[in-house]
DNA sequence: AGCCGGTTTTGCGCTATCGCAAATTGCAGG
DNA sequence: CCTGCAATTTGCGATAGCGCAAAACCGGCT
């Protein structure tokens, strides 16, 4: 019983190296999962149980402070891996997942992963790679959150989403998933006013245009010079 | 010719799971170098030609903006591994590592990982825990720096540090390498004048002893709690 | 067509923190 | 022991962005 087609999954970073036949022995332990919109797929602190592979929709890794403040961890794209408390060696999840679109996933329990990982070596290589490369991206937020402005952050954000889950339009990339102020104020470090109002700067003049959860970009180019544009080169 | 003794590295969490023996191989493709206070280990931007064991000292990892502002991704302790630019698949080194005391390191060519994950996949899966145990205090640092002020991070900062590579003296604990004010500034997002004004704020109320370089936290728990202390709860 | 609730916009005062500049200090060499 | 330099301290304005509050908006649902 084929419940997930290796063909739609074969060429994904994850089972690079990994033969056609495993690739069935592998998915072979995963079960699939649909989940609507706005639903949580973990919770933070909960029993890390199971890892995940987002196959269609977009989910978003949030993580809350005691005090209840949240953070964007990322927004995890199809095919991306996700909830790979695991790997890290971490018995709870350290944050929370959550279904910003209606979602469908392919869902291992935990306790596969030795196995699988004995069985495939390959299988975490490939993830190091991939935890790499976000510890990467991780590193970037950073440096940016040190040195940037809320603006250039923004800009950064923005284009960053467009490359990952941007939909190209006549009159521009629009991203491909609902997303709020309250979001990119979180994924920037900053507040949802402060982001009403750059955006609605943006769109004065011309460079976006959004609305309700949804934003399109309509001179990408020149959201770019803003991204890089230093504190004190001049604006007109 | 034994150049380095297994019995110093073999508990290392890198060699966790690796046969004595297979150790020995490991070992074999190493080589040790020494590097003086304030050298430079490598380059962000140059060639990652190989990559890094600590096994005395400590080394800052820096990163750089097009700019020139810099950031401190983490300082080394010994027993870590450094400049892993290949185990994320990426040819050039992402910050620039510095010994910031004299250091002694083992030194691999990144052209032997790929052999040697695949003779020992547990350094694969080692590496993969630690990659991700990164990425989490990576992401708590994004959440500290979009949710707590300048003094709450400086205090988390300086803990860390002393978690980290705290010498404990009767006094209270002391931070084991040279660090400048404004080292703590680019590891906590803030400049360091502010730095310097808090911690003189710290000192005369008897939380540190501070000098050149030199930070001794004498009341280690009054500075958990300022580190935990929310924005509005309020001060004396 | 009309209503309701979440989202976005915007005004306004406030302040934490920056940025610059100048004075001071402490360590390292000679 | 003295000198010079780098690190640190501190004062003082400037300001980006926050926080609160109120209004306007927009969609979806009945």
């Amino acid at each position: 019983m084929a419940k997930v087609d290796t063909s739609l999954v074969a060429h994904l970073p994850l089972f690079a190296g990994v033969a056609p036949e495993a690739l069935d022995e592998i998915l072979r332990e995963a079960r699939s999962a649909r989940y609507p919109k706005n639903s949580a797929i973990f919770e933070q602190g909960a029993d890390a149980q199971s890892f995940f592979l987002l196959l269609h929709g977009h989910v978003r890794a949030a993580k809350t402070t005691p005090t209840g403040e949240q953070i964007v961890v990322r927004y995890v794209a199809p095919g991306e891996t996700f909830g790979l408390a695991m790997a890290i060696g971490a018995a709870r999840y350290p944050a929370t997942a959550m279904a910003v679109d209606d979602s469908v996933v392919l869902i291992w329990p935990t306790s596969a992963w030795p196995r699988l990982v004995e069985r495939f070596p390959a299988l975490a290589a490939n993830t190091l790679q991939t935890v790499g490369t976000r510890l990467q991206e991780s590193h970037t937020r950073i440096l940016e959150m040190s040195t940037q402005q809320v603006e250039q952050r923004i800009a950064h954000a923005l284009l960053r989403l467009a490359k990952q889950s941007g939909k190209k339009l006549d009159q521009g990339i629009e991203i491909d998933f609902p997303i709020s102020r309250q979001d990119i104020a979180q994924m920037t470090g900053t507040t949802l006013h402060t982001v009403s109002r750059i955006l609605s700067g943006w769109e004065s003049q011309g460079l976006v245009e959004s609305g309700r959860q949804r934003i399109i970009l309509r001179e990408p180019h020149k959201i770019v010079v803003l991204a890089e544009r230093t504190p004190d080169s001049g604006a007109a």
